[in-house]
DNA sequence: GTATTTCGCATAACGCGTTCGGTGAATTGA
DNA sequence: TCAATTCACCGAACGCGTTATGCGAAATAC
């Protein structure tokens, strides 16, 4: 990934895309996604709606881009930072940071998250997916993580448990504490995971 | 529930209210929720768009009528024939319904499911749950479901893991066999409330 | 039997996400 | 340096879900 020079236009697209997708995101922290509209959104930027649909796919490709921004915090805040632990231990504060996360990005997102058309599920934890993986297999080698399981088919698991938890807190709009939920749950299935 | 008699404009209303929900469901399974329109549906039904909105609140409403529908279905049909195999074993089975009934409502459907706004998550489950309720109960009274959590808690849990396998089913587009699935994720549960 | 109310249904219009054809300025190439 | 091309950006139009308004016939009240 050469960092080719920038023409001007290049830019000045870079800071248009920008203006856009912050006015967005500070419209949707304020009203709810579903509260604002693209012309708004606009509106705010400075821009046409024709503009915006230059840069966004759509007006979910606007929660796509927080997802790819947050995902590169995930891989490079947390991941360095899990210790030394045992790895059950070191799973379970994994979840903890998705739980965070999901909290940080508040309840109105998440709702909007949880639609299938919007497919960041599998794309999204791609990165997240190997880190979670490479602490299975290393808890495998340690002895610490049964060896009757595969890493994939244990990461598939949890995170079709992690998303259920997160759904679940969505459809009650956010009325009970997620990182508790999310320990409970996950906490019980690591404990099938033990030798 | 006393069964009035209908006068003649209730009994055509029904009917009407029928046609609507029947040509919906027609089109819908030929080419799938996001490609139907409510004109389109109406026309099929020999009736005006304000017609159909006369009998369902909005195009998800289509949704919820099926569920509601189903879940008819599966109080007194499902529920009768669990049979007297040990407790840990129905719950097994009753999964195996759940997903089978998700199986038969087709992929398309349960993607449309999957977002929050359309809450029936909370709703549509209330018969199916109290059901598993009883289930567990009756399985803590025998020994074969441990003490220490609660039917209503035990409930929750297995049915986040439920639905987040259901999710993730959707959102590969049902490439793979969610009744294995479901198995393997639900067993797994299920192995950690036993004694 | 007549007046009043209900309600099944139609039609037009609106809002918003998305699309599309166009324009002019920046960039590229000769 | 000047023609050719790209591309950032515009704004009108379209499709579809949804809403507002109205009408006429059936039901109800008197």
């Amino acid at each position: 990934m050469a960092d080719k020079p920038l023409t001007r236009r290049q830019e000045q697209a870079l800071e248009t895309r920008n203006r856009i997708y912050n006015a967005a995101v500070e419209l949707m922290e304020r009203k709810g996604f579903d509260n604002i509209t693209i012309a708004e959104i606009s509106r705010a930027a400075g821009v046409s709606v024709g503009a915006f649909y230059h840069y966004f796919e759509s007006k979910n490709d606007i929660l796509a881009e927080i997802f790819r921004r947050a995902d590169e915090y995930f891989a490079t805040e947390v991941a360095p930072n899990l210790g030394e632990k045992p790895v059950p231990e070191q799973i379970l504060e994994y979840f903890d940071h998705y739980a965070r996360f999901n909290i940080a990005s508040g309840v109105e997102m998440i709702r909007q998250l949880f639609n299938p058309k919007v497919k960041f599920f599998t794309r999204q934890d791609r990165r997240m997916l190997s880190l979670l993986q490479d602490l299975i297999r290393k808890g495998q080698e340690r002895g610490e993580i049964r060896g009757d399981v595969s890493p994939e088919e244990a990461v598939r698991l949890l995170f079709i448990m992690a998303r259920g938890v997160v759904f679940d807190w969505g459809l009650h709009e956010g009325s009970y504490d997620l990182e508790a939920m999310m320990r409970a749950c996950i906490g019980r299935l690591v404990s099938t995971l033990r030798p």
